[in-house]
RNA sequence: CGGGGCGUAGCGCAGAUCGGUUAGCGCGCACGGUUCGGGUCCGUGAGGUCGGAGGUUCAAAUCCUCUCGCCCCGACCA
């Protein structure tokens, strides 16, 4: 065996880079903190694309392109915003072999250009509101990446919208925030708990932040997603402003909200075994793979027409692929697919083509358990039932195994221990010092403040003060 | 930036403490055969500026100095 992987019980961090590099999700760039996205990890990239890309479509908003550099003053322009991301700017100085008059930064995020823009776009009320989304690369200069988590350049897509009024702008940001959840529950499998994000750990620049948090399997939090209010603070520094139809100049509201490749990351922690990747089928790059099995030549035919025909009847609803590689042993293509967590397999050997059956087994119940036949007449229905099945479980197993791990801490030594072992939510005075102390004791950080609150809230946890929220305290990533 | 680890064949490593002339092993790769219902087995073969620079020495992967890079753990962050 040439490769193995860290079983995660030994070291979490090992087993998660293992599984990326031998799944052929990515691999290390020459340059430090960057990764090459191989296909199979760019092919459930795209899947995921596609699938935020038809809900954006379908809440109003348009694609568009900005481009990768920026004048170094723009990012000036917002006192916060600036403070918050020159520690982490790659500035370009030279161009065409000479210095440049004025540097130029490539994009972090592109609130600065997109806006300079909507300043010369948006002049009247009829203008409004401007619901534009981007995929692209940004940079960031991290002190420490992790594949997918937290590289220096990462792929994601930033939605930049204006609109006429505070109200329409903050039911924007709920409405993309629940977009984000909705799409990590049905696509991804994955449950997250939606709420805001404390005045210390919310997006620079912006009035309210609201994230989508995660549980990974060793219990710690993954910000996956998040949604701005930024009412009119870049408005005002970008000079934003339109007409309203009372012939008032009025400064325009945004949001803006973004996913990244750090997803990929998210899938892997919240559904992957020892045996590699566990891809829910609805974003797997191959839903079924199909192994034949035969021992010789005759057999080699006979069971290859019967895997071809296996194949024809599926391709048309599922993304399926026949392993006929002739160099490897089933067993072999049995691990590579587990490893590369493709979610059903389809066994076809000799014995199976005289009964008219193929073997399916579940990727996500290892061993015999997960294994049963399936007269060939019923192929069609029964993959499609089984991969439904696996999405719903995927999505329980996890949301179980975020239940079980999760804390009502109610003194602050519960509190301490709670996130040892997992999520703790816990009433909160809302004060910074409080906050402060928690992250400085545990190392745990306040997550998001959930939109689900219980009907009553205990004194604070940390200070003993009147509480009127309760919060998610965890480790995060 | 602080702490730790590592750079020797495509990958994973041994060799270094105690310098010695053809630098090994496993996997992978190529070819041939064998096997195929849970990572088959056998044979043959290709593949190396020992991260880089300088120094010590008759002789350096090995000792000394400098340097570059990567990974892991922390502080910062999607």
């Amino acid at each position: 065996m040439a490769e193995k992987i860290t079983p995660r019980s030994e070291d979490y961090s090992r087993w998660y880079t293992d599984v990326i590099l031998q799944a052929e999700l990515a691999d290390y760039a020459p340059v430090k903190g960057c990764m090459v996205i191989r296909p199979y990890g760019y092919a459930l990239w795209e899947n995921i694309q596609q699938a935020l890309d038809r809900r954006f479509k379908a809440t109003g908003h348009v694609n568009a392109y900005f481009p990768l550099l920026i004048p170094e003053s723009y990012l000036r322009k917002e006192a916060e915003h600036v403070e918050g991301f020159s520690p982490e700017l790659a500035v370009v100085t030279h161009g065409g072999g000479k210095e440049l008059e004025e540097p130029l930064v490539v994009r972090p995020t592109s609130e600065t250009i997109i806006n300079a823009m909507y300043a010369k776009w948006i002049r009247s009320w009829r203008d409004l509101p401007i619901l534009i989304n981007q995929w692209a690369n940004v940079v960031r200069w991290e002190m420490r990446t992790r594949l997918f988590l937290r590289t220096t350049e990462f792929l994601w897509q930033e939605g930049h919208t204006a609109h006429a009024t505070a109200e329409e702008a903050m039911e924007e940001t709920l409405r993309m925030l629940n977009v984000y959840k909705e799409f990590a529950e049905t696509e991804m499998a994955m449950p997250v708990i939606a709420g805001q994000k404390s005045m210390t750990e919310k997006f620079a620049g912006a009035l309210a932040s609201y994230s989508i948090e995660a549980m990974m399997g060793d219990k710690r939090a993954l910000q996956a997603g998040t949604s701005h209010y930024f009412g009119q603070q870049f408005a005002k520094a970008f000079g934003i402003q339109f007409l309203n139809k009372n012939n008032e100049l009025e400064y325009v509201y945004q949001t803006s909200w973004g996913v990244s490749t750090r997803l990929i990351g998210a899938l892997v922690m919240v559904h992957g075994d020892d045996q590699g990747l566990i891809l829910p089928p609805r974003l797997a790059p191959i839903q079924v793979v199909i192994v034949p099995i035969w021992r010789d030549e005759e057999q080699k035919r006979v069971v290859l027409e019967a895997a071809g025909q296996v194949q024809a009847r599926l391709s048309a609803t599922t993304r399926v692929k026949l392993d006929d590689r002739d160099e490897y042993s089933p067993g072999w293509k049995f691990n590579d697919w587990e490893m590369k967590g493709v979610p059903l397999r389809i066994e076809i050997g000799p014995k199976d083509v005289e009964n008219a059956q193929v073997v399916l087994a579940r990727r996500d119940i290892p061993g015999r358990e997960g294994k049963q036949t399936c007269p060939m007449e019923a192929l069609e229905s029964r993959v499609a039932e089984l991969l439904a099945a696996i999405q719903a479980d995927l999505y329980a197993r996890a949301l179980r195994f975020r239940e079980e791990n999760t804390f009502y801490p109610k003194t602050y030594a519960e509190l301490a221990e709670a996130v040892e072992n997992g999520f703790a939510f816990a009433p909160w005075c809302g004060s910074v010092e409080c906050e402060a102390k928690v992250k400085e004791d545990t190392k745990a950080t306040t997550r998001c403040i959930p939109f689900e609150q219980p009907a009553e809230v205990g004194p604070c946890v940390v200070c003993g003060q009147p509480a009127e929220k309760q919060v998610l305290f965890a480790r995060a990533y």
